[in-house]
DNA sequence: CCTCATCCTTACGTTCACGTCAACTTCACA
DNA sequence: TGTGAAGTTGACGTGAACGTAAGGATGAGG
């Protein structure tokens, strides 16, 4: 059974899959922007799973994204950890609806956040986007007026 | 005569209009973000006009939105300085229509450098957005469940 | 089993984007 | 005309986000 989805990877090939480099998948560990695999089977060297290469490409997206600090990423996705952790306990039958909805509304929180951060973000792209377009618009006009008085 | 636009700033107060420092100030003007402003009347203090103060607000807004280094941005707002000079050129009646048509041309590309850049950013932030209203959705779908059967 | 690429930790180096301090000059105002 | 706040140019300091080098351990292929 070799099938695909439990591949070991290697930090080398887990930079080279994001890419980046060693140095910053164990810097982001360090800081505690992904989690510390304590596994490390016999040898010190750590082990990544498909899954865990998606995790960093994440990571990289937002903080591209969002352009914010590693800390404040971190906090970020203190949330999606928690979020993690919450569908794994909601995975199971015998959770108190009670203490479902407590994680549930937990979650939304976490969700909130983010969009809040993202769409200010966008709101702010989008009105810079406008104002680019419109002055494109003007010099494209005035490109117009010249080819109408003086064509090539 | 003291009606207003042409009152004369100091560094400081440049700073906090645009709720920085006179360092970062001093630092972009190194940098040549901002003109070196060759004008320092007899003493050594550097004066601004409120269209200095836009253009440094410009700067600061462009660098958090797009997240480049300042070097970068550098480039992008030497597209922007030879847009000025371009306008400045442009109001004077006896330009050659040839050379109207040039910096015109130009002032596009530069225009289309910026919009490409905007856009992109746009696009991927966008995309994250709907990624997480989906998300969002489906944490509020489950709690509405949870209401039906169990309601508070 | 040997070897060599890859990994480990530790630690110091580097770049960017400023902050801060020193020594001095200049401006605003009583 | 003094005097304190604000400005000037160096220069060095700093936090973030890694790069890089040292010295040694580990793993995969021949």
């Amino acid at each position: 059974m070799s099938g695909p989805g439990n591949e070991a990877l290697r930090i080398g090939d887990v930079a080279k899959l994001a890419g980046t480099t060693p140095r910053t998948i164990r810097y982001y560990e360090e800081l505690g922007l992904l989690p510390q695999a304590p596994e490390r089977p016999s040898g010190g060297h750590r082990l990544y799973s498909p899954e865990e290469v998606e995790r960093l490409r994440e990571v990289m997206r937002l903080k591209e994204l969002l352009g914010v600090s590693l800390q404040e990423l971190k906090d970020l996705l203190a949330a999606e950890e928690a979020r993690a952790a919450v569908r794994a306990e909601l995975q199971r039958e015998d959770v108190h609806p009670e203490r479902r909805r407590e994680l549930l509304l937990q979650a939304q929180g976490h969700i909130d956040r983010q969009l809040e951060l993202v769409e200010h973000r966008a709101a702010e792209l989008a009105k810079l986007r406008e104002e680019l377009l419109s002055t494109r618009g003007r010099v494209r006009e005035r490109l117009r007026e010249l080819d109408a008085l003086a064509p090539a």
